[in-house]
DNA sequence: TAGACATTCAACCATTTGGTTGACGATCCC
DNA sequence: GGGATCGTCAACCAAATGGTTGAATGTCTA
């Protein structure tokens, strides 16, 4: 199954595949422009890829000889409801709120 | 270092400590309570109790010759808020994030 | 004190994971 | 057509993972 808790938590559980989804966060990108940023090999990449795909959190659509991908956070909702099980996360924290900024500002350069 | 998003996610990854999760969302346990619905050994369920607590998931206390277990559901916020920077889906956080912009703009430390 | 109980340690095993390299099938463009 | 580009496949490798068993450590209790 494509969005068990098991292939999306495995799948978040790597820092790579982590970067790969923020840089989709801005834009659809091709697997050349992923792998860019990245000191490993392309098809090192194209696994990372693969494994994004499995777990739903990303589709890949080629057009000519360019393979799109394009995230699907959707894909995570079932994760995030998992975890809003055991939360009751206490109402207010600074810290965490704080790496929520962080994050938005990171992933959304004006 | 016990909260990244790493040993965060690796652990939530796997079935067994999902499960043991739930089951502590109920009541504190012993390691050896833990272990009885499973049909692992229980050097299999000590190694999953000591994955979830370097992830900072679970504590454990002994008291006398038996090891308590005990749920630390924030160790998620880090997760929890890592992926809520990608949906949208959630509503429940947007709920504390306005309630935390509005704390912050009452006591502004700083 | 002896035994039972609770838990971990140590050694081992099979499988999975994340990486490499080189060859390959498409596709674009001159 | 032919060369460059895009991406995957296949074979391989080292390290990590999830499991086992048996011995060891600590603690309770009869």
């Amino acid at each position: 199954m494509a969005n068990s808790l098991d292939t999306i938590f495995a799948a978040l559980a790597d820092p790579t595949r982590r970067a790969i989804l923020s840089m989709l966060l801005e834009d659809d990108m091709a697997v050349t422009d992923v792998a860019e940023p990245f000191e490993i090999s392309l098809a090192a990449i194209s696994k990372h890829l693969m494994i994004l795909t499995r777990a739903g959190l990303i589709t890949q659509e080629k057009r000519g000889r360019v393979k799109w991908c394009k995230l699907e956070p959707d894909a995570m909702k079932n994760a995030s409801v998992w975890m809003q099980g055991f939360g009751q996360f206490e109402p207010v924290n600074l810290d965490a709120f704080e790496r929520f900024l962080e994050t938005e500002l990171d992933s959304t350069p004006e």
